[in-house]
DNA sequence: ATATAATTTGATTGATCGTTCAATGAATTA
DNA sequence: TAATTCATTGAACGATCAATCAAATTATAT
């Protein structure tokens, strides 16, 4: 799976292939057909994988925090950082995710379930919370998600932005969205 | 180019093939290799003809109106509601740019002058004015352009949400960010 | 009407793909 | 120690791919 990570992003979804993974692990080819069902088998595997990387730390630096204001801003914080810290497992579920589909051709970006759900729904309680607690105005949560969800994945597509500087104005940006 | 567009909304980018594209515009697969030196060629001529699309809808919005502010908003419309309904060009659009890559394995997405960049120049130059006039307040022009990009794009993904209500709600929060 | 150029076909080519499988070695169990 | 399961190899298979090209057709120009 860690192999099949480096394929993709050196050569993308639409180019990777078994034997090219297999070299990268140094195993032969037979032995990925042995271990998984097929390709379609690692593929989902290592999207499990990759899901619970991010969200296993994006988790624990949101629950340090105590207050929904600190909560969001240690989300985009720690969203912003993962990307940036783990470039190759991002993009490797970025290709995973906007290529890959269901044996009847259904993206998987457009499945109900895809990988960001515990993430995403992460996010939108700390919105409804800091509603319920007053330190967040009126606004519609499922949008305000969207909005955040969106501008953290858009930054990895402006590669020629600084972290820190965006990290900084992207909160302060978005708290006076929500404040 | 319009059987290709369809075939990738289909199959995706990964799967799609010469011959299916060739099928489904009733000709034979040598005569895409006779119009276009390649597959290659042949998505990157139907990726430009997809952001001219895209490029002049939205610029036809945006021009008919006058204050920074009306821009932004019309901005925002069109860009929703050209994704609404074309949604198989958009598709076709995000398989490309996410899927494609140079002959040296460099994925689209990162290339400095994809697709966007009219698009994305326009609603920089829109903020830029507004904050010119007075009209928006100080904030950092391409972090603020990331951040309404990227809420359009991942409107995509939420393929649950109302179009009507997320455009009127989603100007709301821009408007209180930027005014 | 003829000649030339442009267009289109469809079969072919060579390469690569994912998968299968018999064979082999290593590890575990009895 | 013997028997059995597990792990791994690498070659082989059928399928599919993009690209090529000679032949056939159609359009254009003389």
């Amino acid at each position: 799976m860690k192999a099949a990570i480096e394929a993709l992003g050196e050569v993308g979804y639409a180019n990777v292939s078994l034997s090219q993974i297999a070299k990268k692990a140094n195993i032969s080819t037979g032995l990925i057909s042995y271990h998984f069902s097929g390709k379609e088998d690692l593929i989902n595997n290592t999207l499990m994988y990759l899901s619970q990387q991010e969200w296993f730390y994006i988790r624990g630096k949101v629950e340090s925090k105590q207050t929904p204001t600190e909560k969001l801003i240690a989300f985009i914080e720690a969203s912003l950082a993962y990307q940036a810290t783990n470039q190759v497992n991002n993009i490797a579920l970025i290709e995973i995710v906007f290529n890959a589909r269901t044996p009847d051709h259904v993206p998987y970006y457009k499945l109900e379930d895809h990988e960001e759900d515990f993430v995403s729904n992460l996010l939108q309680e700390i919105l409804h919370k800091g509603q319920e607690s007053k330190e967040f105005r009126d606004f519609h949560p499922r949008v305000a998600a969207t909005v955040i969800k969106g501008a953290i994945s858009e930054s990895l597509l402006s590669s020629h932005i600084n972290l820190e500087e965006y990290s900084e104005e992207l909160i302060h940006m978005i708290l006076t969205m929500v404040k």
